[in-house]
Order: C-alpha cells, then structure tokens, then sequence
DNA sequence: TATCCTGATGTCAGAGAATGACATCGCCCT
DNA sequence: AGGGCGATGTCATTCTCTGACATCAGGATA
C-alpha cells in the first residue's frame, strides 16, 4: 500500500497544523515499513504534505526525528538530579534519576520498543543514540557539580548511571516477558555494584 | 600554502606506492588545517595524488579515516581479556586492559593528542568515536563471557572500563602537566570504584 | 477598511557524500 | 607472447543538506 499524504484536520488556515508531527508520524511510518536508510527525506516530506526543505528546518538531519524525545528526557533526569535530598550520595542520586527516566519508557512502552527496533537495524541511529547518550551523562554530571560534587567523582557517577541505563534498556527489550523497566534498572544497579567492586 | 600531492618513491610501480598511508596523511593535515567539515574528500584524494573514488574504497566514509587505529585496539583490548589469569575478578581484567590500551595511547602521545583535537571539534567524529568504544566495550563484553562470566555482569564491567577510558583520557588531554595516561586510568579506576559504592 | 508585517512554507540552485558500472593497464604467471 | 588480476580511474547518479529568495494568509495597526 501506498500511503497518501497525512492530514488532520481541514483547512482552517493556510497550512494543515502541526506540520513537525506530520513529520514525526510519517517517519516513523516508512523507517518501520522500509528501514531507515531505504526511506528518503523526500518520501517523509511528500507523505506529510510538505516539502523536503521544510522538513530539514524542523529536523537538522534525518536521524534527529526519532531522538525528538531527548530534551524532555534530559530535562527530566536534570531537575530530579537538582531536586535530590542534600544529603544523599551522588550515585545514589544518579540511580534515582534514571530509575525516573526508566519509568517514563515504561509508560510508553509501545512506542520505545518501535523506535528502538529501528534503532537497532541501523548504525548511523545507534551512533546518534550514543551520542544523546553521553549529553545525558554531561547533564547529570553538571548537575551533581552543582551540587558540589567533584569531578571526576561526579562524570563517573553519571557514566555510571548511563551505562545501568544502556544496559536495562537492552535486557528490557529482548525480554518477552515484559519486566518492569523501573524494577530492572534497580536490580542493574545492583549488578552493576556487586560487578565493579571486586 | 597550498600542499602539492604527496609522494614516497619514484615511479617504481605503476602507482605510487601505500594508498591508503598517504589517504591517511593527507586527511589529517586537512582536517587539522582547515577542521573536518571544511575539507572535501575530492581534496584529500587530490593531495594524496588520487581520486575521490579510490578513497571511498579505503575508508568507508570521511570520518573513518580519523579511526584507522580502532581495529588493533580493539585486539590489544580482547587479548588482554582473553590472557588474564583465569581466577582474576572480571573487573580487574578489564582493569588491566584498559591500562594496556592506555599504554599505547601514552606511546603515541603527540598523534593521539593531534587526533583527539580535530574529533573534539566535530559532532561526527564525536559520534563515531562514541560507536567505537561501544563496539570496544562490546568486544571485551564477549572476552568475559567466553571465560564464563555471566551477563550483565560481564556487559556491566565492560561499560564501567569504558567509562573510565573516556574520562580518564579526557583529563589526560586538559592537563597540560602531561601525566602518565596509564597511571591516571588507575588513578581514575579508584576513583569509579569511591564513587560508585556509595 | 487599507496597508504593512511577519512567519511558515515553497521554489530553485548547488555543493558534497557516497555508490555502482565499467574502463584502463602495468605486473605477474605460465 | 599472451592472459588474467588487481589497483586505480572515469562517469553517472542518488541522496543529504544548505543558502537565497519568493509567496501569501492572517494579525496588527492606523
């Protein structure tokens, strides 16, 4: 089947609304049914009713629409980062910050399974991945150095909790049982501590 | 100035010999002269005396030039892994690996400080460098599962190592005192281990 | 109401990355 | 001498990404 454009509602003004989520969608729709590196710029913008021009001013490449995500998430792992009790340890901190990000999948379980499966077939997605991941880690860590923690104390902790994150994420999603992202990160965490203190 | 092509011997064969060394010299002259995005392979390959087609032959894109070295690390790293002392705890293999891939950065001190100056100016580079300690991290994942070590602990200590490796090296390129980069790995270990048993 | 302005989109042109198909031609082997 | 091989060149093409400029509905303003 061939899709045809995307619209939502009837010309109430000159465009269609929401063109970046037009875009989003469709997207995601051809990655899924073509793979990511099969699907052109064009066949986005042409299926979301735009131009191929106008989908590189709300997406830098091609790669960014599926990491559309990443600014909330990064938000969400810095204020719970910032909003930690006084008192607590930096890693302890950084395990509750993730434990928050694991829930937040959790709750859109669908959709991350999806992208991550398109994900997961291309390599160019995996390195933009890496990528977010590691300004996840820089904005946890400038967050614990705010909070007076030292470096490099508080980049490893941040690492730490990123590969924890990396880890449970992967476990979560190869297994067919549908664990509770939350609860495997806790229990990664744990691993991760029994690992790395021999 | 404008660099003419870069030649070895004298027609001794029907093209100058070693290809790809001179791919390879010519790309980083470039790239540190002019910085990555502002150099065009048709350029690389000009000074190197070739075509654009012949570089895309050698290196499967631009950046990939900047990561020739990954594959011999990658083995040192494997290697290690694969000749530590069998009652060794996980950890401390991958201790020691990353204190050997160290060593070899410490050798090579000027290019990798050279190197690392052109990849922290790029976003690509970053990316790229980023798949390639995932890809190292995989690799010694693998080593300790082949000595029977179980997952996720084996990905765990894995990704801990790699943490270190990363921001050990990057405190050993902004320091200007030029510490010994093995050392500061362990240095840095210690420090994970501080920092993560909270 | 007439006019201006703004912002979202379209149109066009072009550089540069990357790839496939095929040509070339010294060198080595027989 | 002849033939095949392998490294390189040539040519054409698709696709990504960017800059410059055009368009035009709707809101603001006089």
């Amino acid at each position: 089947m061939s899709p045809t454009a995307i619209r939502y509602h009837r010309g109430m003004g000159r465009w269609e609304p929401n063109a970046q989520g037009r875009l989003v969608q469709a997207a995601l729709l051809l990655y899924v049914e073509r793979g990511f590196e099969q699907t052109t710029v064009a066949e986005i913008a042409k299926l979301a009713g735009l131009t191929e021009r106008t989908f590189f001013r709300y997406f830098a490449d091609k790669r960014e629409v599926l990491f559309w995500g990443a600014g909330a998430l990064q938000e969400l792992l810095v204020s719970t980062v910032a909003t930690a009790p006084e008192s607590e340890a930096p890693i302890a901190t950084i395990r509750s910050a993730i434990e928050a990000a694991g829930a937040t999948f959790q709750e859109r379980r669908e959709g991350s399974l999806l992208r991550q499966s398109v994900i997961s077939l291309n390599t160019e997605l995996q390195e933009r991945e890496l990528i977010k991941l590691a300004s996840l880690a820089g904005a946890m860590a400038q967050g614990l150095r705010q909070r007076g923690v030292p470096e490099p104390g508080a980049s490893l902790s941040a690492e730490a909790g990123i590969a924890v994150l990396k880890i449970a994420f992967e476990r979560w999603v190869n297994a067919m049982g549908e664990p509770d992202l939350p609860q495997l990160i806790r229990d990664t965490f744990d691993e991760f501590k029994a690992a790395t203190s021999g």
